[in-house]
DNA sequence: TTACATTATGAGAGCGTTTTCATAAAGTAA
DNA sequence: TTACTTTATGAAAACGCTCTCATAATGTAA
């Protein structure tokens, strides 16, 4: 039973001098550095292992190292869309041994709080929407020569970025709408700048010509992306017109669109088939439950993280984008038999 | 302009020459001690401002300081549920100036290791379910004389948690049955050891009993808190028997038993009321809506923060445990109008 | 063997803070 | 004025690591 002082920390020097050997050689075995014998490798991880040593991760990052931790940035982990992505980063990230660190909300000056502080080798962000607020970032990350990788499309070009196939997702749409021999379609887009929405209309026509249908014969109706802007637009059309299928560029308006057609007696899929895009969380649970266009959140997140530390740990050929495939997600609301139980 | 090197950060030595002072009188400035005369005070402040001077964060924890880092360990971010909770913890920690450092899935390994390496000041945790890990990490986090606080009630007894009023939500639900008229009630429970679930029962058989009901009457099935579990319960005892009302002790039970009925062409509410606890994500999109027991997740995470950074600085007079309030969230399960539009 | 190239190790500086302890400045009592 | 507190400031050590550079150990060629 050795006699130690209470809470002293087990440092780098305590090792060294139980193996008899200096700071320097336990710090190159550490770091896996190989100019070191075999035998001695083995003698430091035996001091190591007996002493229970683990170094300082402030003590370690002072000196120019790494801090083996990467910032993510999210605006809202409210959304299980986030979390999943959170979750599969976290997942990557614990393999590798680098930690996460969060932060949600509006978010613009904590990351400058957290980039002047040094608190990550790396940063994840989504991009805000509002491209001044992103460019204040992408600048400061690059004044600090730190690594990052935006999701979603970033305002500047050039920037590492991943996103999702949208055009690939809204086209499978499409294609799915055609085989149902809907003709009469509505599309219920988002803000008419947003890029996400833009590429699914395009998508969807794309689709819809594949198919032998003239794009044009698609009408569309503008929403905002949120559920009360989606029960707007399907009433605006709907008070004076039909048609037989809505697809709506997020879940969120389909829901709203769900609301007006349930509100009037208009039944789903019966009447007019119904699908939204993003497979949001509350998709499946709707009643009848939504027919989407899966996201890849998981593979997302892992994939950013995978990406941040091949930047990090040298060997980074850096692609300027990466583009995720996107998932149809058959439910009931396009006409569809269930495929699950709900 | 000034000719700096390039990159060279801007450290507390530069603030120091740059208004004539030491690098000791710049720290004290910084953390705000009061030995400093006032005009001293504003020397120092504008030469941080005109340099743009922000401590780093390594440096600062070396020499035992403050990391202004707090570890936050949730087993699943993907439940909305948890990712309320991180939101508004995320939010208090900016105010106060903590980041928050995130570890979902399964985390003894790392949480251990997060704790060597002296990451966070301060630990957040969801118990995990499994005693032996609790234990294992409140050790320790005691033998690192680090603070922490469990949210739900941890295996150890002594020390600090957050947790909701089961008992409570529990028995306003009970008080709600009676009042639509129903006697005949069904009990899904939870796993027989979960306290969560007990405390569920006690309280619903207090609020039946409070309101002149015989709680001996409630008839119960065991059910394991996930969907097939509620399912293979209400199968169970509607395949030979009735009641008017369920209440399931969480909300997938509930789901599960929703998804029986609907099956079997049990009509919720008309033929049977359905309730359940948590306001779990999907709760207000089931068909019906189901009514349910708020937990206030957005709280507990607020408290959880502010309670954690108070045992950090100092004034901390430690509770043994914060129980926040329930709310009834009434929607069509059970019989009542609808108040949200779906 | 000797001379030289190579490889493995150690001494010590440096990272940017905080903190202790000594000292200088200022305030008070005589 | 002088002597003595009190208050404000500075010099330098400490924190635990990494990294550079010098040096010791080893290997190779003659």
């Amino acid at each position: 039973m050795q006699l130690k002082r209470a809470k002293h920390r087990v440092t780098v020097e305590d090792v060294a001098s139980r193996c008899g050997l200096s700071r320097a050689t336990v710090s190159r075995v550490i770091n896996r550095e190989r100019i070191v014998r075999p035998a001695t490798i083995e003698k430091v991880k035996k001091a190591i292992a007996e002493l229970g040593y683990v170094p300082d991760a402030s003590a370690r990052a002072l000196p120019g190292g790494r801090r083996n931790m990467i910032a993510i940035l999210l605006p809202d982990v409210t959304m299980p869309y986030y979390a999943n992505l959170l979750e599969s980063a976290d997942e990557v990230a614990e393999e590798r041994n680098y930690h996460l660190l969060i932060q949600t909300r509006e978010y613009k000056s904590s990351v400058l709080r957290l980039i002047e502080e040094q608190r990550a080798d790396g940063y994840i962000i989504r991009n805000s929407g509002d491209p001044e607020v992103d460019r204040t970032i992408i600048n400061k990350l690059t004044a600090n020569s730190l690594p990052f990788i935006f999701i979603g499309k970033p305002t500047d070009d050039g920037v590492l970025y991943i996103g999702v196939d949208n055009v690939g997702g809204a086209r499978e749409m499409a294609h799915h709408f055609v085989d149902h021999g809907f003709r009469d379609i509505l599309f219920i887009t988002g803000p008419p700048k947003k890029i996400d929405s833009n590429d699914r209309i395009y998508g969807f026509k794309v689709g819809l010509s594949e198919r032998g249908v003239n794009p044009d014969s698609l009408r569309s109706v503008e929403g905002n992306f949120t559920r009360e802007g989606g029960f707007r637009a399907a009433a605006d059309f709907f008070s004076r017109d039909r048609a037989e299928a809505v697809f709506a560029a997020n879940d969120q308006m389909a829901l709203g669109a769900l609301n007006y057609f349930y509100e009037q007696g208009i039944r789903v899929p019966q009447d007019v088939a119904v699908a939204g895009f993003d497979d949001d969380f509350f998709a499946e649970f709707l009643c009848p439950p939504l027919s989407t266009v899966r996201q890849p959140m998981a593979e997302i997140g892992a994939v950013a993280v995978e990406n941040i530390i091949l930047m990090l740990e040298g060997s980074g050929i850096r692609k300027n984008r990466i583009l995720l495939p996107t998932e149809l997600m058959i439910r009931r609301s396009c006409g569809c038999g269930e495929k699950n139980t709900h």
